[in-house]
DNA sequence: ACTTGCTGATAGTAACACTATCGATAGTTT
DNA sequence: AAACTATCGATAGTGTTACTATCAGCAAGT
């Protein structure tokens, strides 16, 4: 396979593809003559993963390649794939640094509530609770109650994680798909909750905004 | 209050802050004078809330300019200052596009299986069904148990979420935390939802190297 | 013979989020 | 009064990111 029907089943020009290739997102094909590159499926396959790790879970190319590089070390247990995946991904999004200690700590009894086995090099940890700082910053201080449904949930959806994982077929893939649904997940999370929001908002104030037509509107 | 101290009290440079006021995130100042111009303590909270919006929630300077417009307008119902945020806020950091009709089909399913009261309209559709259409690029299609628990999930969160804005003391402020709620939910879920995950993993695989002897598995 | 497409390599680009510097001005200290 | 410090708006510059354009050299197909 050339690089221009990889390029056409995965949407990323050429050039592109390249680009991913000398940044090491990509591992090179097999040379044959002084200008032919062989790629096969593994490639198509690893170029969609990268778009998706992307695209869809808004990494940076730095940090898709640090996920890439632990999955690629697979030779570890499922346990420890998660730590790196998950250490990897870490800084991802949000800018970097450590929550206060305070915000950590009110994690940190959260997680102890919930019965939840946790180290602290977790880095969810830093996550939560800069994003509790974050809302402490602009006045608001989260209740136990509404942290506590927050608890609830995560803990819901990565039981849905793990069992979606422990039925994969095809052992090998386990990593990739660990990797990828962290990433995927939180979007798809993030998704589902727009739209209970809105029904939520929906049910509590049922009259003003669903009653007005809104298809015949425009 | 001089530029200086907005800069002290919120971390952020006075050039920076005056690049702010350039691009019309913040509100300017009362001019006093030919080198003089007055800030208040709502130029603080906003700058806070910039800042927020920004490191935590991951979002660009023009998507904040976006979700802080729809705040300004504060004339509206609970409804559709939602409807207006959601909008604004769109993708959150993922790129833009629609998902396949096949996935926002699916999704649209999982919204009626729940008892949800939607709009097509609700970007939440193409995120989600993004997230989905990614997961089966790679190779993975998602059971309808998986689907079923995040969506439970979304509905808990989503619960939450009201129930921290319909309990707030102060009204004028709803607007601002259903912003910014929005976006810093998402990464205090994300971070819970890693924590979770360390926590399922470890009781499905009982490890034999990440334990430091603390208390006895069950 | 000639067009087409590939090769790796290098240089360039557009967007982004600041950041540095400027001359003019004004209050404050000495 | 002179010197110093801080502010003003404006403009130009910086470093990073994620590509993208162009190149010379080479080889297979028509």
């Amino acid at each position: 396979m050339k690089i221009s029907e990889v390029s056409r089943r995965t949407g990323v020009t050429a050039t592109t593809m390249k680009y991913y290739l000398r940044e090491g997102l990509v591992h090179s094909g097999e040379r044959v003559g002084s200008n032919q590159t062989a790629y096969d499926e593994t490639h198509v396959r690893r170029v969609k993963l990268v778009r998706a790790l992307i695209e869809t879970g808004g990494l940076s190319i730095a940090d898709t390649k640090q996920v890439l590089a632990t999955l690629d070390a697979d030779d570890m247990s499922l346990a420890h794939t998660f730590e790196a995946a998950q250490h990897a991904l870490g800084v991802g999004g949000a800018s970097s640094g450590t929550g206060r200690p305070e915000s950590r700590d009110r994690i940190a009894a959260l997680s102890t509530e919930h019965g939840w086995r946790t180290t602290a090099e977790n880095p969810g940890f830093d996550v939560a609770a800069r994003a509790l700082d974050a809302f402490s910053t602009i006045g608001f201080a989260p209740s136990d109650e509404f942290l506590d449904a927050y608890a609830s949930a995560a803990a819901t959806i990565a039981r849905a994680d793990l069992a979606a994982l422990t039925t994969r077929d095809r052992p090998e893939l386990v990593a990739e798909l660990m990797v990828v649904g962290t990433v995927l997940g939180d979007a798809l999370i993030a998704g589902l909750r727009r739209l209970a929001q809105e029904n939520e908002t929906a049910e509590l104030f049922p009259v003003h905004t669903t009653i007005h037509n809104e298809k015949d509107a425009k």
